[in-house]
RNA sequence: CGGGGCGUAGUAUACCGGUAGUACACCUGCUUUGGGAGCAGGUAGACCGAGUCCGAUUCUCGGCGCCCCGACCA
């Protein structure tokens, strides 16, 4: 991509009104438009970041067997009365809207109600199950007060799976391999060792739910950790009965601040059965589907990983989401050939080898193209210039430790192809 | 939903009961060219409505919107 017909620009401050890190610095580089409180655009490098993620999660889903659907954003409101969750006094961020034709629907704050009812059109046999379905959705919260850049917004993507199998037993299976993948999602998008699948408040069905918990300064959460034990416990359960069944004291365990990424939930046969979704076993009996719930906030680990890993100069992103492997910034080349040519060079061969890279073609002084370099937080900054010209290799810096050094255009292609 | 704050160019800000100044960005020209350059010129602004007043961007009221603290977050 050609940073000189890039839809967007940097600029050098942030509106005033922004507060959070993460919406301050994604706004200044280009990445989001803020629509209103709470609701954030995604332009072009945001979007890239936004897929990045989606496509990790979705490698992940498959390859446990889960399968990408999309629901509707609307919603009947006849199937979350059933549940009795349509009422406001029990869902508080509900946004509904009247039908022209009468009537009345919701828009989607979740899925499980219209998902599971769905189901009852697919499910009859035990032959059918398990069934594994997951999809990204943007979800609608009628948030009271959003907060924390697009980390808690009235409008966000999310990944949703649900997993509907036989019984108990078919579900924890799925339900811990679900527990293994989300590990892997975290640790491929870089905080896999600051996160923690964390015990939590169950609900009606379970003792506990497993959030996924990552510590971040400005995380919203309190969450008591244990590393050597790899023990997590929400602070909404910490309590003695909590301690007793982990086997944990409470000085064993240090306070952190962390922000939940994900959540899984065990729905037991509650939904089925409020929604009259069963299976015949091979008795010929009917019996309620079990059901599980499992979410990660797409764009909320999006913001996450700016206000993890952005440092005073501007965003770092970690290489698996970042919107280009490599910024490819050209210095002075409105004025010399040479160096805009040997830039050209090194643009198709890198691009032809496979590698996303932003050249930064544009007729602008050094220091700004530093400064939008480092705001943008690409892995990898390779200089093109007169004097990398004269020297014969290029300048390579790297985004997050400020590591640098010198490759050979062939050096260079084999140590980013061998990474990719 | 309780409490507090705030709405002035694209962004950040200043001043003011007599129609608004600066910086960045943007446009033109010249110079400059490895860490957000310099000079000159230019474009561009008072959230909406009502009231008070000779006169309102300024004061009052209402609306709309934004931010922060708390509550909430299945």
């Amino acid at each position: 991509m050609l940073q000189s017909k890039l839809f967007t620009k940097t600029r050098k401050e942030a509106p005033k009104d922004e507060v959070s890190k993460n919406a301050q610095l994604l706004i200044r580089a280009g990445y989001v438009h803020k629509e209103m409180a709470g609701v954030y655009a995604y332009l072009p490098l945001g979007l890239r970041v936004v897929e990045n993620i989606k496509k990790i999660v979705r490698e992940e889903m498959d390859k446990i067997g889960g399968q990408e659907i999309i629901m509707t954003a609307l919603q009947r409101k006849d199937l979350w009365e059933k549940t009795k969750r349509w009422d406001d006094a029990v869902v508080d961020v509900w946004f509904k809207s009247e039908l022209k034709a009468g009537g009345e629907v919701g828009f989607g704050w979740s899925h499980e109600e219209p998902i599971a009812d769905m189901m009852r059109n697919y499910v009859s046999s035990f032959r059918d199950l398990p069934i594994v379905v997951y999809q990204f959705q943007t979800k609608l919260r009628n948030e009271l007060r959003a907060k924390s850049g697009i980390m808690r917004g009235k409008e966000f993507v999310m990944k949703d799976a649900y997993s509907f199998s036989l019984g108990e037993e078919d579900h924890t299976t799925f339900y811990n391999r679900s527990i293994d993948a989300y590990k892997r999602v975290f640790e491929r998008v870089g905080v896999g060792d600051d996160t923690f699948v964390t015990f939590a408040s169950g609900g009606a069905f379970t003792q506990f739910s497993h959030e996924f918990q990552t510590i971040v300064d400005t995380g919203e959460d309190v969450t008591y950790i244990n590393r050597e034990k790899n023990i997590a416990i929400n602070e909404e359960v910490l309590n003695d009965e909590t301690l007793a069944t982990l086997g944990v004291t409470r000085d064993e365990l240090e306070e952190v601040k962390t922000a939940e990424v994900g959540n899984i939930f065990n729905f037991g046969v509650q939904k089925s059965e409020d929604l009259g979704l069963s299976y015949k076993n091979d008795k010929g009996e009917d019996v309620p589907v079990w059901m599980g719930s499992y979410g990660i906030g797409i764009t909320r680990l999006m913001g996450l990983l700016v206000e993890k890993f952005a440092d005073d100069k501007g965003i770092v992103w970690p290489e698996s989401v970042a919107p280009f492997r490599v910024h490819l910034v050209e210095l002075g080349g409105a004025d010399n050939t040479d160096v805009h040519a040997e830039a050209a060079e090194l643009y198709r061969e890198l691009t032809s080898a496979g590698v996303p890279v932003l050249w930064d073609d544009r007729d602008v002084r050094a220091g700004e193209k530093f400064a939008d370099s480092d705001l943008l937080g690409l892995p990898l900054r390779i200089v093109v210039s007169e004097k990398t010209l004269a020297a014969g290799k290029f300048e390579c810096v790297e985004r997050s430790s400020g590591h640098t050094s010198h490759k050979s255009i062939s050096e260079l292609i084999g140590y980013l192809t061998a990474h990719v």
